[in-house]
DNA sequence: GAGGCGTGGAA
DNA sequence: TTTCCAAGCCT
């Protein structure tokens, strides 16, 4: 038991931690990031408006969600708006922004919310956590910031501040349980909501992952890790593996009336739900019938391939240029003009090179 | 616990 | 060009 993750530090006193939330409190009064889902202290924000921000900002940057965010809340202003969607059309609104199953599942719990909680939100982290696409941190995060819930709120930013303050040396992803204590003890009594506002504010502007601005840090009084010639060592990162490539076609099938064939991805999975191009050999989906497609059909071989990476891997893709000779399309493909459908960002970068001939990346 | 699951901007 | 991410969740 011992040996793993313990501080080498002294435990921090109580006057000590709440002098360090006073001074993070008064950092993020000064300092904080105003963002459109965010309200001033005692105005709590809606909780319709933090559950849409925080499922978009699960593993995702602040300024790529802010336009998205705005044309959610224009297009669909209530939780009632969201649940009555098709899934398609939520879908495609969410394209580009990626982790496609944070959509569906967002869905999924609006849906859920209007139909068995009357359309009010759960209060406590326990109730909000059954919903689907919600786990511990954003459960907390709803809890916290729309209803001032005592609720812990560990997310990456918080994980690497809590990491360094308290000189915790556990690796990630193991350290994130063993911060709850630590958390609640440096929660104040008041200001529930803003504080791990304030902490993720300093995780993102100060206490960042390579260079924390440890001389402008709220929290460097009683930081342990601010003795160490480098606070970014902590926390203890995982070795990562190396990414394979895999080799995949598609084909692009012209109608000569700007419309392309088109197919809806399985419901699960890789761009889940999610419309393409007909394509095979880059994931493990039942790859399209393309051989049989292209023996009926005069088509041109582009020269580059278009690539794009994924979490986990990346595709190098072979495309296949052709027009329709006014053959039935199989069962399940469909035409549609590409600029008018939400298109993932490897098939926007298909189409892209299909026009152009042009390979971006 | 480990692996699947996107994207585009910064270093 | 390659690496490293950025407010995680699900299986």
């Amino acid at each position: 038991m011992a040996g793993k993750g313990r501080s080498a530090r002294p435990e921090k006193t109580a006057a000590q931690l709440a002098a360090a939330a006073s001074h993070l409190l008064d950092w993020y009064d000064r300092a904080g990031r105003q963002l459109p889902w965010r309200r001033h202290w005692p105005e709590l924000a809606p909780p319709y408006l933090v559950f849409l921000s925080e499922l978009m900002l699960q593993q995702t940057s602040v300024t790529a969600v802010i336009p998205y965010f705005q044309a959610f809340v224009r297009r669909w202003p209530t939780i009632e708006a969201l649940a009555d969607a098709d899934q398609a059309e939520v879908l495609e609104a969410w394209a580009g922004l990626g982790y496609y199953a944070r959509a569906r599942n967002m869905h999924k719990a609006a849906r859920l919310i209007v139909a068995r909680h009357e359309g009010r939100f759960p209060e406590q982290p326990e109730q909000l956590c059954a919903l689907p696409g919600i786990g511990p941190y954003t459960a907390g995060a709803i809890a916290a910031i729309a209803f001032d819930q005592p609720a812990p709120v560990i997310d990456g930013n918080i994980e690497r501040v809590l990491a360094r303050f308290y000189h915790l040396d556990t690796p990630l992803p193991a350290l994130k349980k063993q911060l709850v204590t630590p958390y609640s003890r440096l929660l104040p009594d008041q200001r529930r909501s803003d504080f791990p506002q304030a902490l993720m504010d300093l995780g993102a502007l100060i206490c960042t992952p390579a260079r924390p601005d440890c001389a402008v840090c709220p929290l460097a009084r009683d930081c342990s890790a601010r003795q160490l010639a480098d606070p970014s060592i902590l926390p203890v990162k995982p070795a990562k593996k190396a990414k394979p490539t895999r080799q995949g076609r598609a084909l692009v099938l012209l109608d000569g009336q700007g419309r392309a064939a088109l197919i809806r991805r399985a419901g699960k999975g890789l761009l889940g739900g999610l419309p393409g191009f007909p394509s095979d050999g880059w994931d493990r989906s039942p790859p399209e019938p393309l051989d049989r497609i292209l023996e009926g059909l005069e088509a041109r071989i582009l020269p580059a391939k278009v690539r794009h990476t994924f979490t986990h891997f990346h595709a190098s893709m072979t495309l296949c240029l052709a027009e329709a000779g006014g053959a039935d399309l199989p069962a399940g493909w469909f035409w549609a003009v590409p600029e008018e459908t939400g298109l993932p960002s490897l098939m926007k970068k298909i189409w892209q090179a299909s026009q152009t001939g042009q390979i971006s990346d």
